[in-house]
DNA sequence: TTTATTCATCAATATAGCTGATTAAAATAG
DNA sequence: CTATTTTAATCAGCTATATTGATGAATAAA
């Protein structure tokens, strides 16, 4: 009532807006001001106005109509029949600009789904899948079908072959598997010590880390050079803290191909239909 | 009655924290789950435990009575004379992490209270006071005593002269008057050209800027060297990117006085009181 | 001045919410 | 396995609260 009531800027027209009659928000409008202990509208002239008090306590009346808008908006969608949780995992590698984006549309429109991001290694990520750990997994591709798992390939992600500006990689007229073959290279290596065949490796002296984000922390630092999604350097180099090495056998940059991973028994709810589309349109 | 039922565990319980009877609290989530359009309690054992459903839309119920609590809490701050809002204008020089402490506290004690700061010259902070268009001012002393305000000293803010790491005077063995002499010194500059006589000058190519952090920008590019606050410039200082002068005239580091301004006539509620009383102890 | 709105007041009424008693089921104790 | 205690659901009756509808005073527009 006392909302609408300054929306329509009279207390008839906010019982019209409300269907009800004219006395009832009057005694509403007074009963609230006892309640709250203080004047909410000045009446002395026509239409009533907002007092100060009745301007600063309007704020956190809204504010409580919101999140009872918000409780009956989720109250609808779980009716609906919305998931009440998604969990989605995934290579760290894949968390780009463009996934946060997805990730935002999800919220507005599955708000009453709470949505879990599990970040884990190709192999991990099957694993959860599997044992109901995680409901929509996406990772780099694995060779060997299972007959418990949905595939869906969604595209490549990009690498570029990064060293730090200080490495002497820098120096070197042309990139080939020669000269590559001196240096440490830095590979991504899962939690279970099964190393991802994936990643080509040229070098003799290789060092494994567990995060994409850990190895690009190596390669800063000059430990050695390394392959990385292109979104996780682009702008590091641009800044000049990276040095984009440009192999001269690979006419484009290597590109790894990316695929969902569903469960092939659990049934898929409307949130998680949504979002295991969205993701197709990633890469 | 949701909330309670969840925290007490059983509906019988939670009537009598409510202080209604068994039925009534029965009955009340009966409703509540017609209106929700879902199950809120498992009741096949003896105790409702909450169903997923319920555990998602607890969450927003709690977010309701959050709102609803802050609504009443405003309200009563307001019945008790707390003011509506207090307009702080104040040196920029002046904001300190110790201030935002005061500032955070202030926000918890009077969360019903309006917080707006401003940021100004000393003199154009006495003029708002005047024309009430803030509340409390916070300033560098200014000699003259005015009828219509009331000054009280709170303290002196100690100020380094400030130089980049690649500016000449780097190097001086000594900083005395003399040597620094030659050098670009930037001082700050009232909006109304009426600049403050409170910052010692030493040199005759002086550049004037508006503001503190406009002033330390123009040092760490080594435009000139200045008299800065010591916490806008400490970690900078620590961090190699600003270099320390200690003139060998100021045995201690150079501290002008602050004052608190108040105007004479207007009444001070308990916010204002509060708050003025805190600045107090800034310094 | 007349007319149309506006808000406050108040008795009458409708209704949502509460009570108190009862029943059935489940946990606990013996 | 039974007796006891505790718990929740149901329902008729009651109560407090919200709402209505009528009235009057005040204000703005015609």
């Amino acid at each position: 009532m006392f909302t609408e009531c300054v929306k329509a800027g009279s207390f008839s027209a906010a019982a019209r807006k409300l269907g009800k009659v004219q006395s009832a928000v009057s005694q509403g409008i007074a009963n609230l001001e006892i309640d709250l202990g203080a004047e909410l509208f000045d009446r002395s002239s026509r239409k009533p106005v907002l007092t100060p008090e009745g301007t600063r306590l309007l704020y956190y009346a809204q504010a409580v109509l919101q999140q009872v808008n918000e409780l009956e908006i989720a109250a609808r969608k779980i009716e609906q029949g919305d998931e009440l949780q998604v969990r989605l995992a995934l290579e760290d590698g894949l968390l780009s600009p463009r996934l946060s984006d997805i990730l935002n549309c999800f919220a507005k429109l599955f708000p009453a789904t709470r949505l879990e991001i599990i970040s884990a290694s190709t192999s991990a990520i099957i694993q959860m899948i599997k044992r109901d750990k995680a409901d929509l997994g996406m990772t780099f591709c694995d060779q060997e079908l299972d007959a418990e798992i949905n595939q869906c390939f969604i595209g490549n992600l990009p690498f570029y072959a990064v060293c730090s500006p200080e490495h002497p990689l820098r120096e070197a007229t042309e990139i080939t598997l020669h000269n590559l073959f001196p240096h440490r290279q830095i590979v991504l290596h899962g939690q279970e010590r099964t190393r991802l065949d994936l990643v080509p490796e040229f070098s003799t002296h290789i060092i494994y880390a567990d995060s994409f984000l850990a190895i690009r922390e190596m390669v800063r630092s000059g430990i050695g050079w390394s392959y990385l999604p292109k979104h996780l350097v682009e702008e590091e180099i641009q800044a000049g803290r990276l040095y984009k090495l440009t192999p001269s056998f690979d006419s484009k940059p290597w590109s790894p191909p990316v695929e969902t991973v569903l469960a092939k028994d659990r049934s898929i709810g409307p949130a998680l239909n949504w979002l295991a589309n969205a993701l197709k349109g990633l890469l």
